[in-house]
RNA sequence: UGCCCGAUGGUGUAAUUGGCAACACGUCUGAUUUUGGUUCAGAAGAGUUCAGGUUCGAGCCCUGGUCGGGCAACCA
């Protein structure tokens, strides 16, 4: 249970070790994840997800979501339904320890009356800016609020008249009262509750005055068991605090600790919740789950696997250091997913007409083909092969240079599956001046399987009948940034990519691709992966291109 | 002029109680290949932020600097 032999430990797993040896919290190990239903989740909470998740997993442990819903102006039901089919879908079970941090109100509440009670919290009447003037500095410290004295008794009825909704939004609030000449900020007597006058989304009108982050966030964790609370550096400077709201309400030995590591960053996007809600809302994307969004929905919807979102967490590592990891590195997780998985198909994006001039007229033959040379298992189909076929446009060069082992006058190249060809002939358009048709001859004795068919030729092409073609949609992503850090410059959204999205309407697919549906993730031979995207119809097919394969004659021409 | 973190190839993460830096991605060769994919073989690339110190020996320990990040919502 401690020792994985495959992977060396990280610094949190060392220290859920060492907890584990010297016996605390009886040996448990309880991990949670907590977020706010502000927003969609994206790709770094994932790596949050799958960590506390995994945790869990490896130490026989329990795993808790929990919504830390404190804040009813900024949270709603459409996101907590979206996160909790995101962390569905991750694979993180939380079993029956579905929480809200609003289900702990009450509770919450009548620790604060003991807090109270016991001189450790008061009720200031002053405004929020006279609060923060005298909070001091970083580097002055604050000075003490002239009603930090108040008897308890005062404080005891204030604050409950501040429940009972005697006061207006901002009037007044509660303060743990800790030590206002403390060099960390947050220790200076920070506020435990405001009032707000809001409807929340679970609670209803039940509540106006609701806890702070600090102060739910600890005792959500101690009543919930809670032995590793796993956060993002950003909260390193709150632990103090989480201790000293811990240590008010704590009767046995059991605590919660808080850890934190490195937030996930990815090159050529942004991760800020603020930054994502401002792209779907200024329609720089098309909704959370664009394809183009780091979000989890948008991953998904691009044809990411949760499996492939795992290998890469495992990749990417833990640590305590600021990073900013390579976007390839999420692409080659996909591509070792699917490269196992995913169903091989003939797809032309941008077709161009090729006829057999020896092909007999009105010949159908079907071509058995492997569907996943990778899985065995996978099976076989038959392709329809005809006279007049569609390929790639740039599989054929009028002047092809010596490397290019596709099609050219005079060239021989291999159809997959299929037969050997030899270009005799072309056709350019008299207006545009692009290639309209072009010409071929066949080796009958070439077919696949055939004796024929084991001499070397330098190319393989994927084609489709065109006769039997069905037709397609397929949507083309780029990254969304210019930039290899976007949030670099003064706007982030200058660095907006203008050619993210391309769509292709013409595409011809081989016709066992009729029957998909929205999600089916296919290989399109010498292409990419690529998914039924959720606006796909039987009528209308749509394909979205999660990623392209690696393309060794792209880097070459790059270059 | 405060407090808290962090610093290892281009990127990310490792390095048993201190024992002459490993893995992954990326890059570059070559082989195989009916996907210019996959697979396989190999290469280049850091001497660990700097300066001292302890030690037979330091990426790991100590001291001091430098650089980077975080902290001053009635946000989380």
């Amino acid at each position: 249970m401690i020792e994985n032999e495959k992977h060396p430990l990280n610094f949190i797993e060392t220290i859920i070790n060492e907890d584990i040896k010297e016996g605390k919290n009886a040996g448990r190990v309880h991990t949670r994840f907590p977020p706010e239903p502000n927003g969609y989740l994206h790709i770094g909470h994932a790596k949050s997800i799958i960590l506390n998740y995994g945790l869990a997993k490896k130490y026989s442990g329990k795993f808790n979501l929990r919504f830390d819903d404190t804040n009813p102006t900024k949270e709603e039901q459409e996101y907590v339904d979206s996160i909790m089919e995101d962390v569905k879908w991750l694979g993180a079970d939380w079993e029956d320890r579905l929480f809200f941090a609003s289900d702990y109100f009450d509770q919450l509440y009548e620790w604060a009356e003991k807090i109270i009670l016991a001189g450790n919290a008061f009720v200031d009447d002053q405004s929020a800016e006279i609060i923060s003037e005298q909070r001091g500095t970083p580097t002055k410290p604050g000075i003490e609020s002239p009603f930090r004295n108040r008897t308890p008794e005062e404080n005891l009825d204030l604050f409950r008249r501040m429940k009972a909704g005697e006061f207006q939004n901002g009037e007044r609030v509660l303060r743990a009262k800790v030590d206002m000449a403390s060099p960390n900020m947050h220790m200076r007597d920070p506020v435990m509750y405001r009032i707000l006058h809001a409807h929340h989304h679970r609670t209803g009108d039940k509540w106006c005055v609701y806890p702070m982050y600090d102060w739910a966030h600890g005792e959500s964790d101690y009543l919930e068991g809670i032995t590793h609370s796993v956060c993002t550096l950003e909260f390193e400077v709150h632990r103090p605090l989480y201790d000293w709201f811990v240590n008010q309400i704590q009767e046995t030995d059991y605590r919660p600790r808080q850890i934190e590591f490195a937030r996930l960053n990815l090159s050529y996007t942004v991760m800020s919740k603020r930054k994502l809600l401002e792209l779907v809302k200024e329609r720089y994307v098309n909704g959370w789950d664009d394809p183009r969004m780091p979000t989890i929905s948008g991953l998904r919807r691009r044809g990411y696997t949760s499996e492939s979102l795992k290998l890469f967490a495992d990749k990417v590592g833990v640590a305590k250091r600021n990073n900013v990891i390579d976007v390839a590195l999420l692409e080659h997780s996909i591509r070792e997913d699917l490269n196992q998985k995913a169903t091989r198909a003939m797809a032309v994006l941008d077709p161009v007409k090729l006829i057999i001039a020896n092909y007999p007229d009105g010949l159908v033959e079907e071509m058995e083909t492997e569907n996943n040379p990778e899985d065995k298992d996978a099976g076989t189909r038959n392709l329809p092969f005809s006279k007049e076929i569609y390929i790639e446009k740039n599989d054929f060069m009028i002047d092809p240079p010596r490397k290019f082992f596709r099609l050219g006058p005079g060239r021989e190249v291999r159809l997959k599956g299929a037969y050997i060809i030899k270009c005799e002939d072309y056709k350019l358009n008299s207006e545009t001046g692009e290639i309209e048709t072009i010409y071929c001859t066949y080796d009958p004795d070439s077919r696949s399987g055939m004796e024929g068919s084991k001499r070397k030729v330098k190319g393989t092409l994927h084609w489709v009948s065109a006769q039997h073609a069905i037709d397609a949609e397929v949507r083309l992503f780029d990254r969304l940034f210019i930039s290899e850090s976007p949030e670099d410059g003064e706007d982030y959204k200058t660095n907006i990519n203008p050619g993210s999205l391309k769509i292709l309407e013409n595409c011809k697919l081989e016709p066992s691709l009729k029957t998909v549906s929205p999600g089916d993730k296919f290989q399109f031979q010498r292409l990419g992966y690529f998914c039924v995207d959720l606006d796909s119809t039987a009528e209308k097919l749509v394909f979205n291109r999660t990623v392209p394969l690696r393309d060794s004659w792209a880097k070459m021409r790059g270059k």
